[in-house]
DNA sequence: GTTATCGGAGGTTAAAGGTG
DNA sequence: ACCTTTAACCTCCGATAACG
């Protein structure tokens, strides 16, 4: 039975969910584990946690009743469902067979701060749960993977996917800014340091959108980000013909400093969030700065090894009904 | 041998603690 | 606001005691 049928992703997707969490229904109970501990005031690292099954070989779950009657009870004896239960027809004690009446559970109790740590989820785990509960169906996903340039999600797959940090939205004010530009499988003469003037990524940037809306399997919308619409605050990406940014809406485009190299997505988008985005985005100007990271699974290995998806979190556009998960898809 | 007893292992769950 | 951890509170397994 296949309990994703209704989602946006292609089928390897849904078979990495679920293998991952050895699921098969939704239903299915919190499947936290002792997996990924690390203390409450380390970042958050983007590996994904495997292994949500290490209890496979252990015996079956003991099952007890919600409430034991009053007998049972006092005899530390197994009770049932019934009233009077079985135990109690057994032992002619069937008119006192009644629930036995349970405490309420003290508050006010201190108890310290952890002691274990948190179990601190990748965003990409977050993610995934959401996508396992049904939140958020409705889904963005932009892609630059294909040859010819698809963004489509059903060209995609699973291992092409990797995890971004939730950079999107302003912390300390109202101001919403565009999101940091998605990462892209690119070919050999693209680099991490910056866009070069014929990348795939927008090599058909007037017959491609480079986001579409996707839900249940219906293309709900294209966005192409030549477009200048201020509403409509799609993650930039760099144009072709514009050098210092990609600044929308026929605004000049500005210098920035450029992004430096780094290894790992969480730095570079860290340093874009810091650095350039209050610089660069407002609600008047979306810009791109050169420098801003695409990355090539041929210069970063690790990113199409250990990660999934690439994924941007929420963020709400001014003025706009609020946007959903967003899935970068490399 | 049969039944009663009950320590404590294992299960449940809501308040406390933590995050964004 | 929402999620995870923790521990209070619970059930009942199974070792042992009591019984006859
Ligand atoms: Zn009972
Ligand atoms: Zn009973």
């Amino acid at each position: 039975m296949n309990t994703f049928a209704e989602y946006t992703f292609d089928n390897k997707v849904q078979l990495l969910l679920q293998q991952k969490y050895n699921i098969e229904n939704i239903s299915s109970p919190s499947d936290a584990t002792a997996n990924n501990i690390v203390n409450s005031n380390n970042k958050n690292n983007d590996q994904p946690v495997t292994n949500m099954s290490l209890n496979d070989l252990s015996k079956p779950k003991r099952r007890q009743v919600k409430n034991a009657c009053v007998n049972c009870q006092k005899a530390c004896k197994k009770c049932d469902e019934g009233r009077p239960c079985q135990r109690c027809v057994k032992y002619n004690l069937t008119e006192t067979c009644q629930d036995s009446v349970r405490k309420e559970r003290k508050k006010g109790v201190k108890r310290g701060p952890y002691k274990r740590g948190r179990l601190v989820q990748s965003l990409g785990e977050r993610v995934n749960k959401k996508v396992l509960k049904k939140q958020d169906t409705k889904v963005l996903v932009s892609t630059t993977t294909e040859d010819d340039g698809s963004m489509y999600p059903h060209k995609l797959s699973a291992t092409q996917m990797s995890v971004l940090p939730n950079n999107n939205k302003c912390d300390s004010t109202n101001e919403y800014v565009t999101p940091p530009p998605p990462s892209a499988i690119c070919s050999s003469q693209n680099n991490l340091s910056g866009f070069t003037t014929s990348s795939p990524y927008h090599n058909n940037q007037f017959s491609h959108p480079d986001s579409i809306v996707y839900n249940n399997n219906n293309i709900m919308g294209e966005y192409h980000h030549d477009r200048n619409n201020n509403n409509v605050n799609m993650m930039p990406s760099p144009m072709s013909n514009h050098i210092d940014t990609m600044a929308t809406n026929g605004q000049s485009p500005q210098h920035c400093p450029p992004v430096p190299q780094e290894h790992n997505l969480v730095d570079m988008y860290s340093f874009y969030n810091s650095h350039i985005r209050h610089e660069q985005n407002s609600l008047n100007m979306y810009g791109t700065p050169v420098g801003s990271p695409v990355i090539s699974s041929a210069h970063n290995p690790d990113i199409a090894l250990n990660t999934d998806f690439v994924v941007d979190l929420s963020w709400q556009p001014p003025n706009t009904e609020k946007f959903y998960t967003n899935f970068y898809c490399q």
